[in-house]
DNA sequence: CTGAAAGCGCTAACAA
DNA sequence: TTGTTAGCGCTTTCAG
């Protein structure tokens, strides 16, 4: 009763194909224990000839794990984790690993429901850039999943992560923004992340560090979105006395900065310079390019793959926490006033 | 001997924590037939307690198929298959279903291996964009999945599929050039995929109409990434008759044309216009902003989503063919010379 | 070196 | 209405 129809073919047919017993099937195709290279080639010419593909589904029961990591980042749609995910990506296919995409949003209950569907799916592993809210709340309910942090930081948990010094490089940039001769420095941060805060907190020191009395309402935030950085930043522009400089906390808030900036038809930098995080390919193409904290988003997608890879294959190692450098590239859009 | 550790919760686990089968657990899960609301708290209340998640590879087994859609584009990183990929996500996570991403980088090989990757993961359908390669030799072996093509063209199969007019499209903006005065109007197309074919296709047929004689080393093809891009504007800027128009055929592209001509420093559009497609946002931010034909890019998602969610709803129902409308957004880069 | 058989966790007959 | 049970396709003891 093998009536075989159209299904696609099952160890079991190949084993009939090869007239052996599924469990050598399985050995050769697995390449583990010794079978005899006679039933080998029969095994492997049956394989192809019914074009077997082995059921991922079946394996994973099996194996209580799968071959799949999952990556849940904010928005695929930021440069940043567009790049970072090409990055995991790249690692993953080496591997013969798929990957699951997860938009939050920022958003904790669709981050919930992300992480419910990851341990249903007993994803083998994880990168996560967790809201804040999920970053605070870690462990509470987090899946019991190889977990690799990236861009933000959570505390109080032993776990991989790839970040860069988001304080330091804050710091450098509102430094080199004072330097130049800027005084009344705005910035608008990401509201929903670790890094926002992080990135404000450098910008603020820095501010201190120079003496500077900074007006509360210089330091805004806002969600990583392009509208949403052109609001905060029209709002500053619309200030009594409105900022000298704008610092964006990523790429999209910059080019929303730099679309309220141009709006009011200031120029840059005579009238206000803009800086920002993230060296998209746009901010070397307007006129004038615009300084930026260069983060080496490949690289740091590698890294977390690679770690978690590592961690796959040793669940026993110890965590580790990579911190890679940014670098600060200065262009016209601070020129020294 | 139920020895529970760490292990997470099965459905046995859950029934024997509510005291009935695993049938009945199944039953209040998936909302089947009937069962004593009595037992259906207690069942509820036990998975709760246990924060059991069935697990899907399970289901999928069972199932022959699973929770899980597959998105293949040639490069995430392509601002087209970046909101493409967002467009898709949204819809799957509102019906609970997980996206693979793969990246083929219009490399047949890396797409064979995916293609394998999908029919072994037996993923419930297939969102696509098949390398000209595989546009050709379709159905040689393509995996027996509901597939909805989007952006490209293959012809000869009954599929579903989500485009714009491409020819059209590239006719309309080569048109828009040429009444505009432009007359030596080159083009860099993507090399490796249909839609290159069709832009180029649609371009050289407005020169014909307006009974200008081609230039034949004025079409040129590259790779979608900037730097190539870059080097083909280049080559085309350089030539002893350079064009006074240049026609990128992807944001990519276009992008790359900019920096060529910006490198010469040619003036836009006095010494080169420059159009291209894709509404990116750089394409307004620049100076001066960039003509382009406008995809509804999230919307051409959406429906690829919709198509597919239907056709597995649904597989017996008739195929469609559905074509977007594109949009010529005229700025300045081609202002009547 | 090879085969038989026991499950992995779940759903859906089929029985009760 | 509920429970028992037979697989889904695979890997891995355990025998032979």
């Amino acid at each position: 009763m093998t009536e075989n129809g159209k299904r696609t073919a099952t160890i079991k047919d190949v084993a009939a194909a090869a007239g052996v017993s599924v469990a050598t099937v399985s050995r050769v195709l697995a390449n583990k224990g010794f079978v005899r290279p006679e039933l080998r080639l029969r095994v492997l010419e049956a394989a192809q000839s019914l074009s077997y593909q082995p059921n991922q589904a079946a394996r994973s029961l099996r194996a209580r794990t799968s071959n799949t990591i999952a990556l849940l980042v904010s928005d695929i749609r930021n440069p940043f984790f567009t790049a970072l995910s090409r990055a995991v990506e790249d690692a993953c296919y080496a591997q013969g690993m798929s990957v699951f995409l997860g938009n939050t949003d920022e958003d904790p209950r669709r981050e919930r429901m992300y992480l419910d569907l990851i341990s249903a799916e007993r994803v083998a592993g994880l990168i996560y850039s967790p809201t804040r809210e999920a970053a605070e709340a870690f462990g509470e309910s987090h899946p019991d999943i190889p977990t690799v942090i990236v861009d933000r930081v959570v505390s109080g948990v032993d776990l991989d992560s790839v970040v860069i010094d988001n304080a330091g490089a804050a710091y450098q940039l509102t430094t080199h923004l004072l330097e130049n001769g800027y005084r009344r420095i705005a910035g608008v941060f990401g509201a929903a992340s670790t890094t926002g805060q992080a990135r404000y907190a450098g910008y603020m020191q820095a501010l201190r560090e120079h003496g500077i009395t900074h007006a509360a309402q210089w330091a805004t935030f806002a969600n990583p979105r392009i509208e949403d950085g052109r609001t905060a930043a029209a709002k500053l522009l619309d200030l009594p006395e409105p900022p000298d400089a704008i610092i964006g906390s990523n790429s999209l808030l910059t080019a929303g900065a730099l679309m309220a900036i141009r709006e009011r038809g200031l120029t840059i930098p005579a009238q206000v310079a803009l800086a920002g995080f993230d060296d998209d390919t746009w901010t070397t193409l307007v006129e004038p390019p615009i300084t930026v904290i260069c983060q080496p988003t490949y690289e740091i997608g590698s890294t977390a793959a690679e770690l978690l890879l590592q961690r796959l294959a040793d669940p026993t190692r110890s965590t580790r926490q990579v911190m890679l450098k940014a670098q600060l590239v200065a262009r016209a859009s601070t020129a020294p006033r």
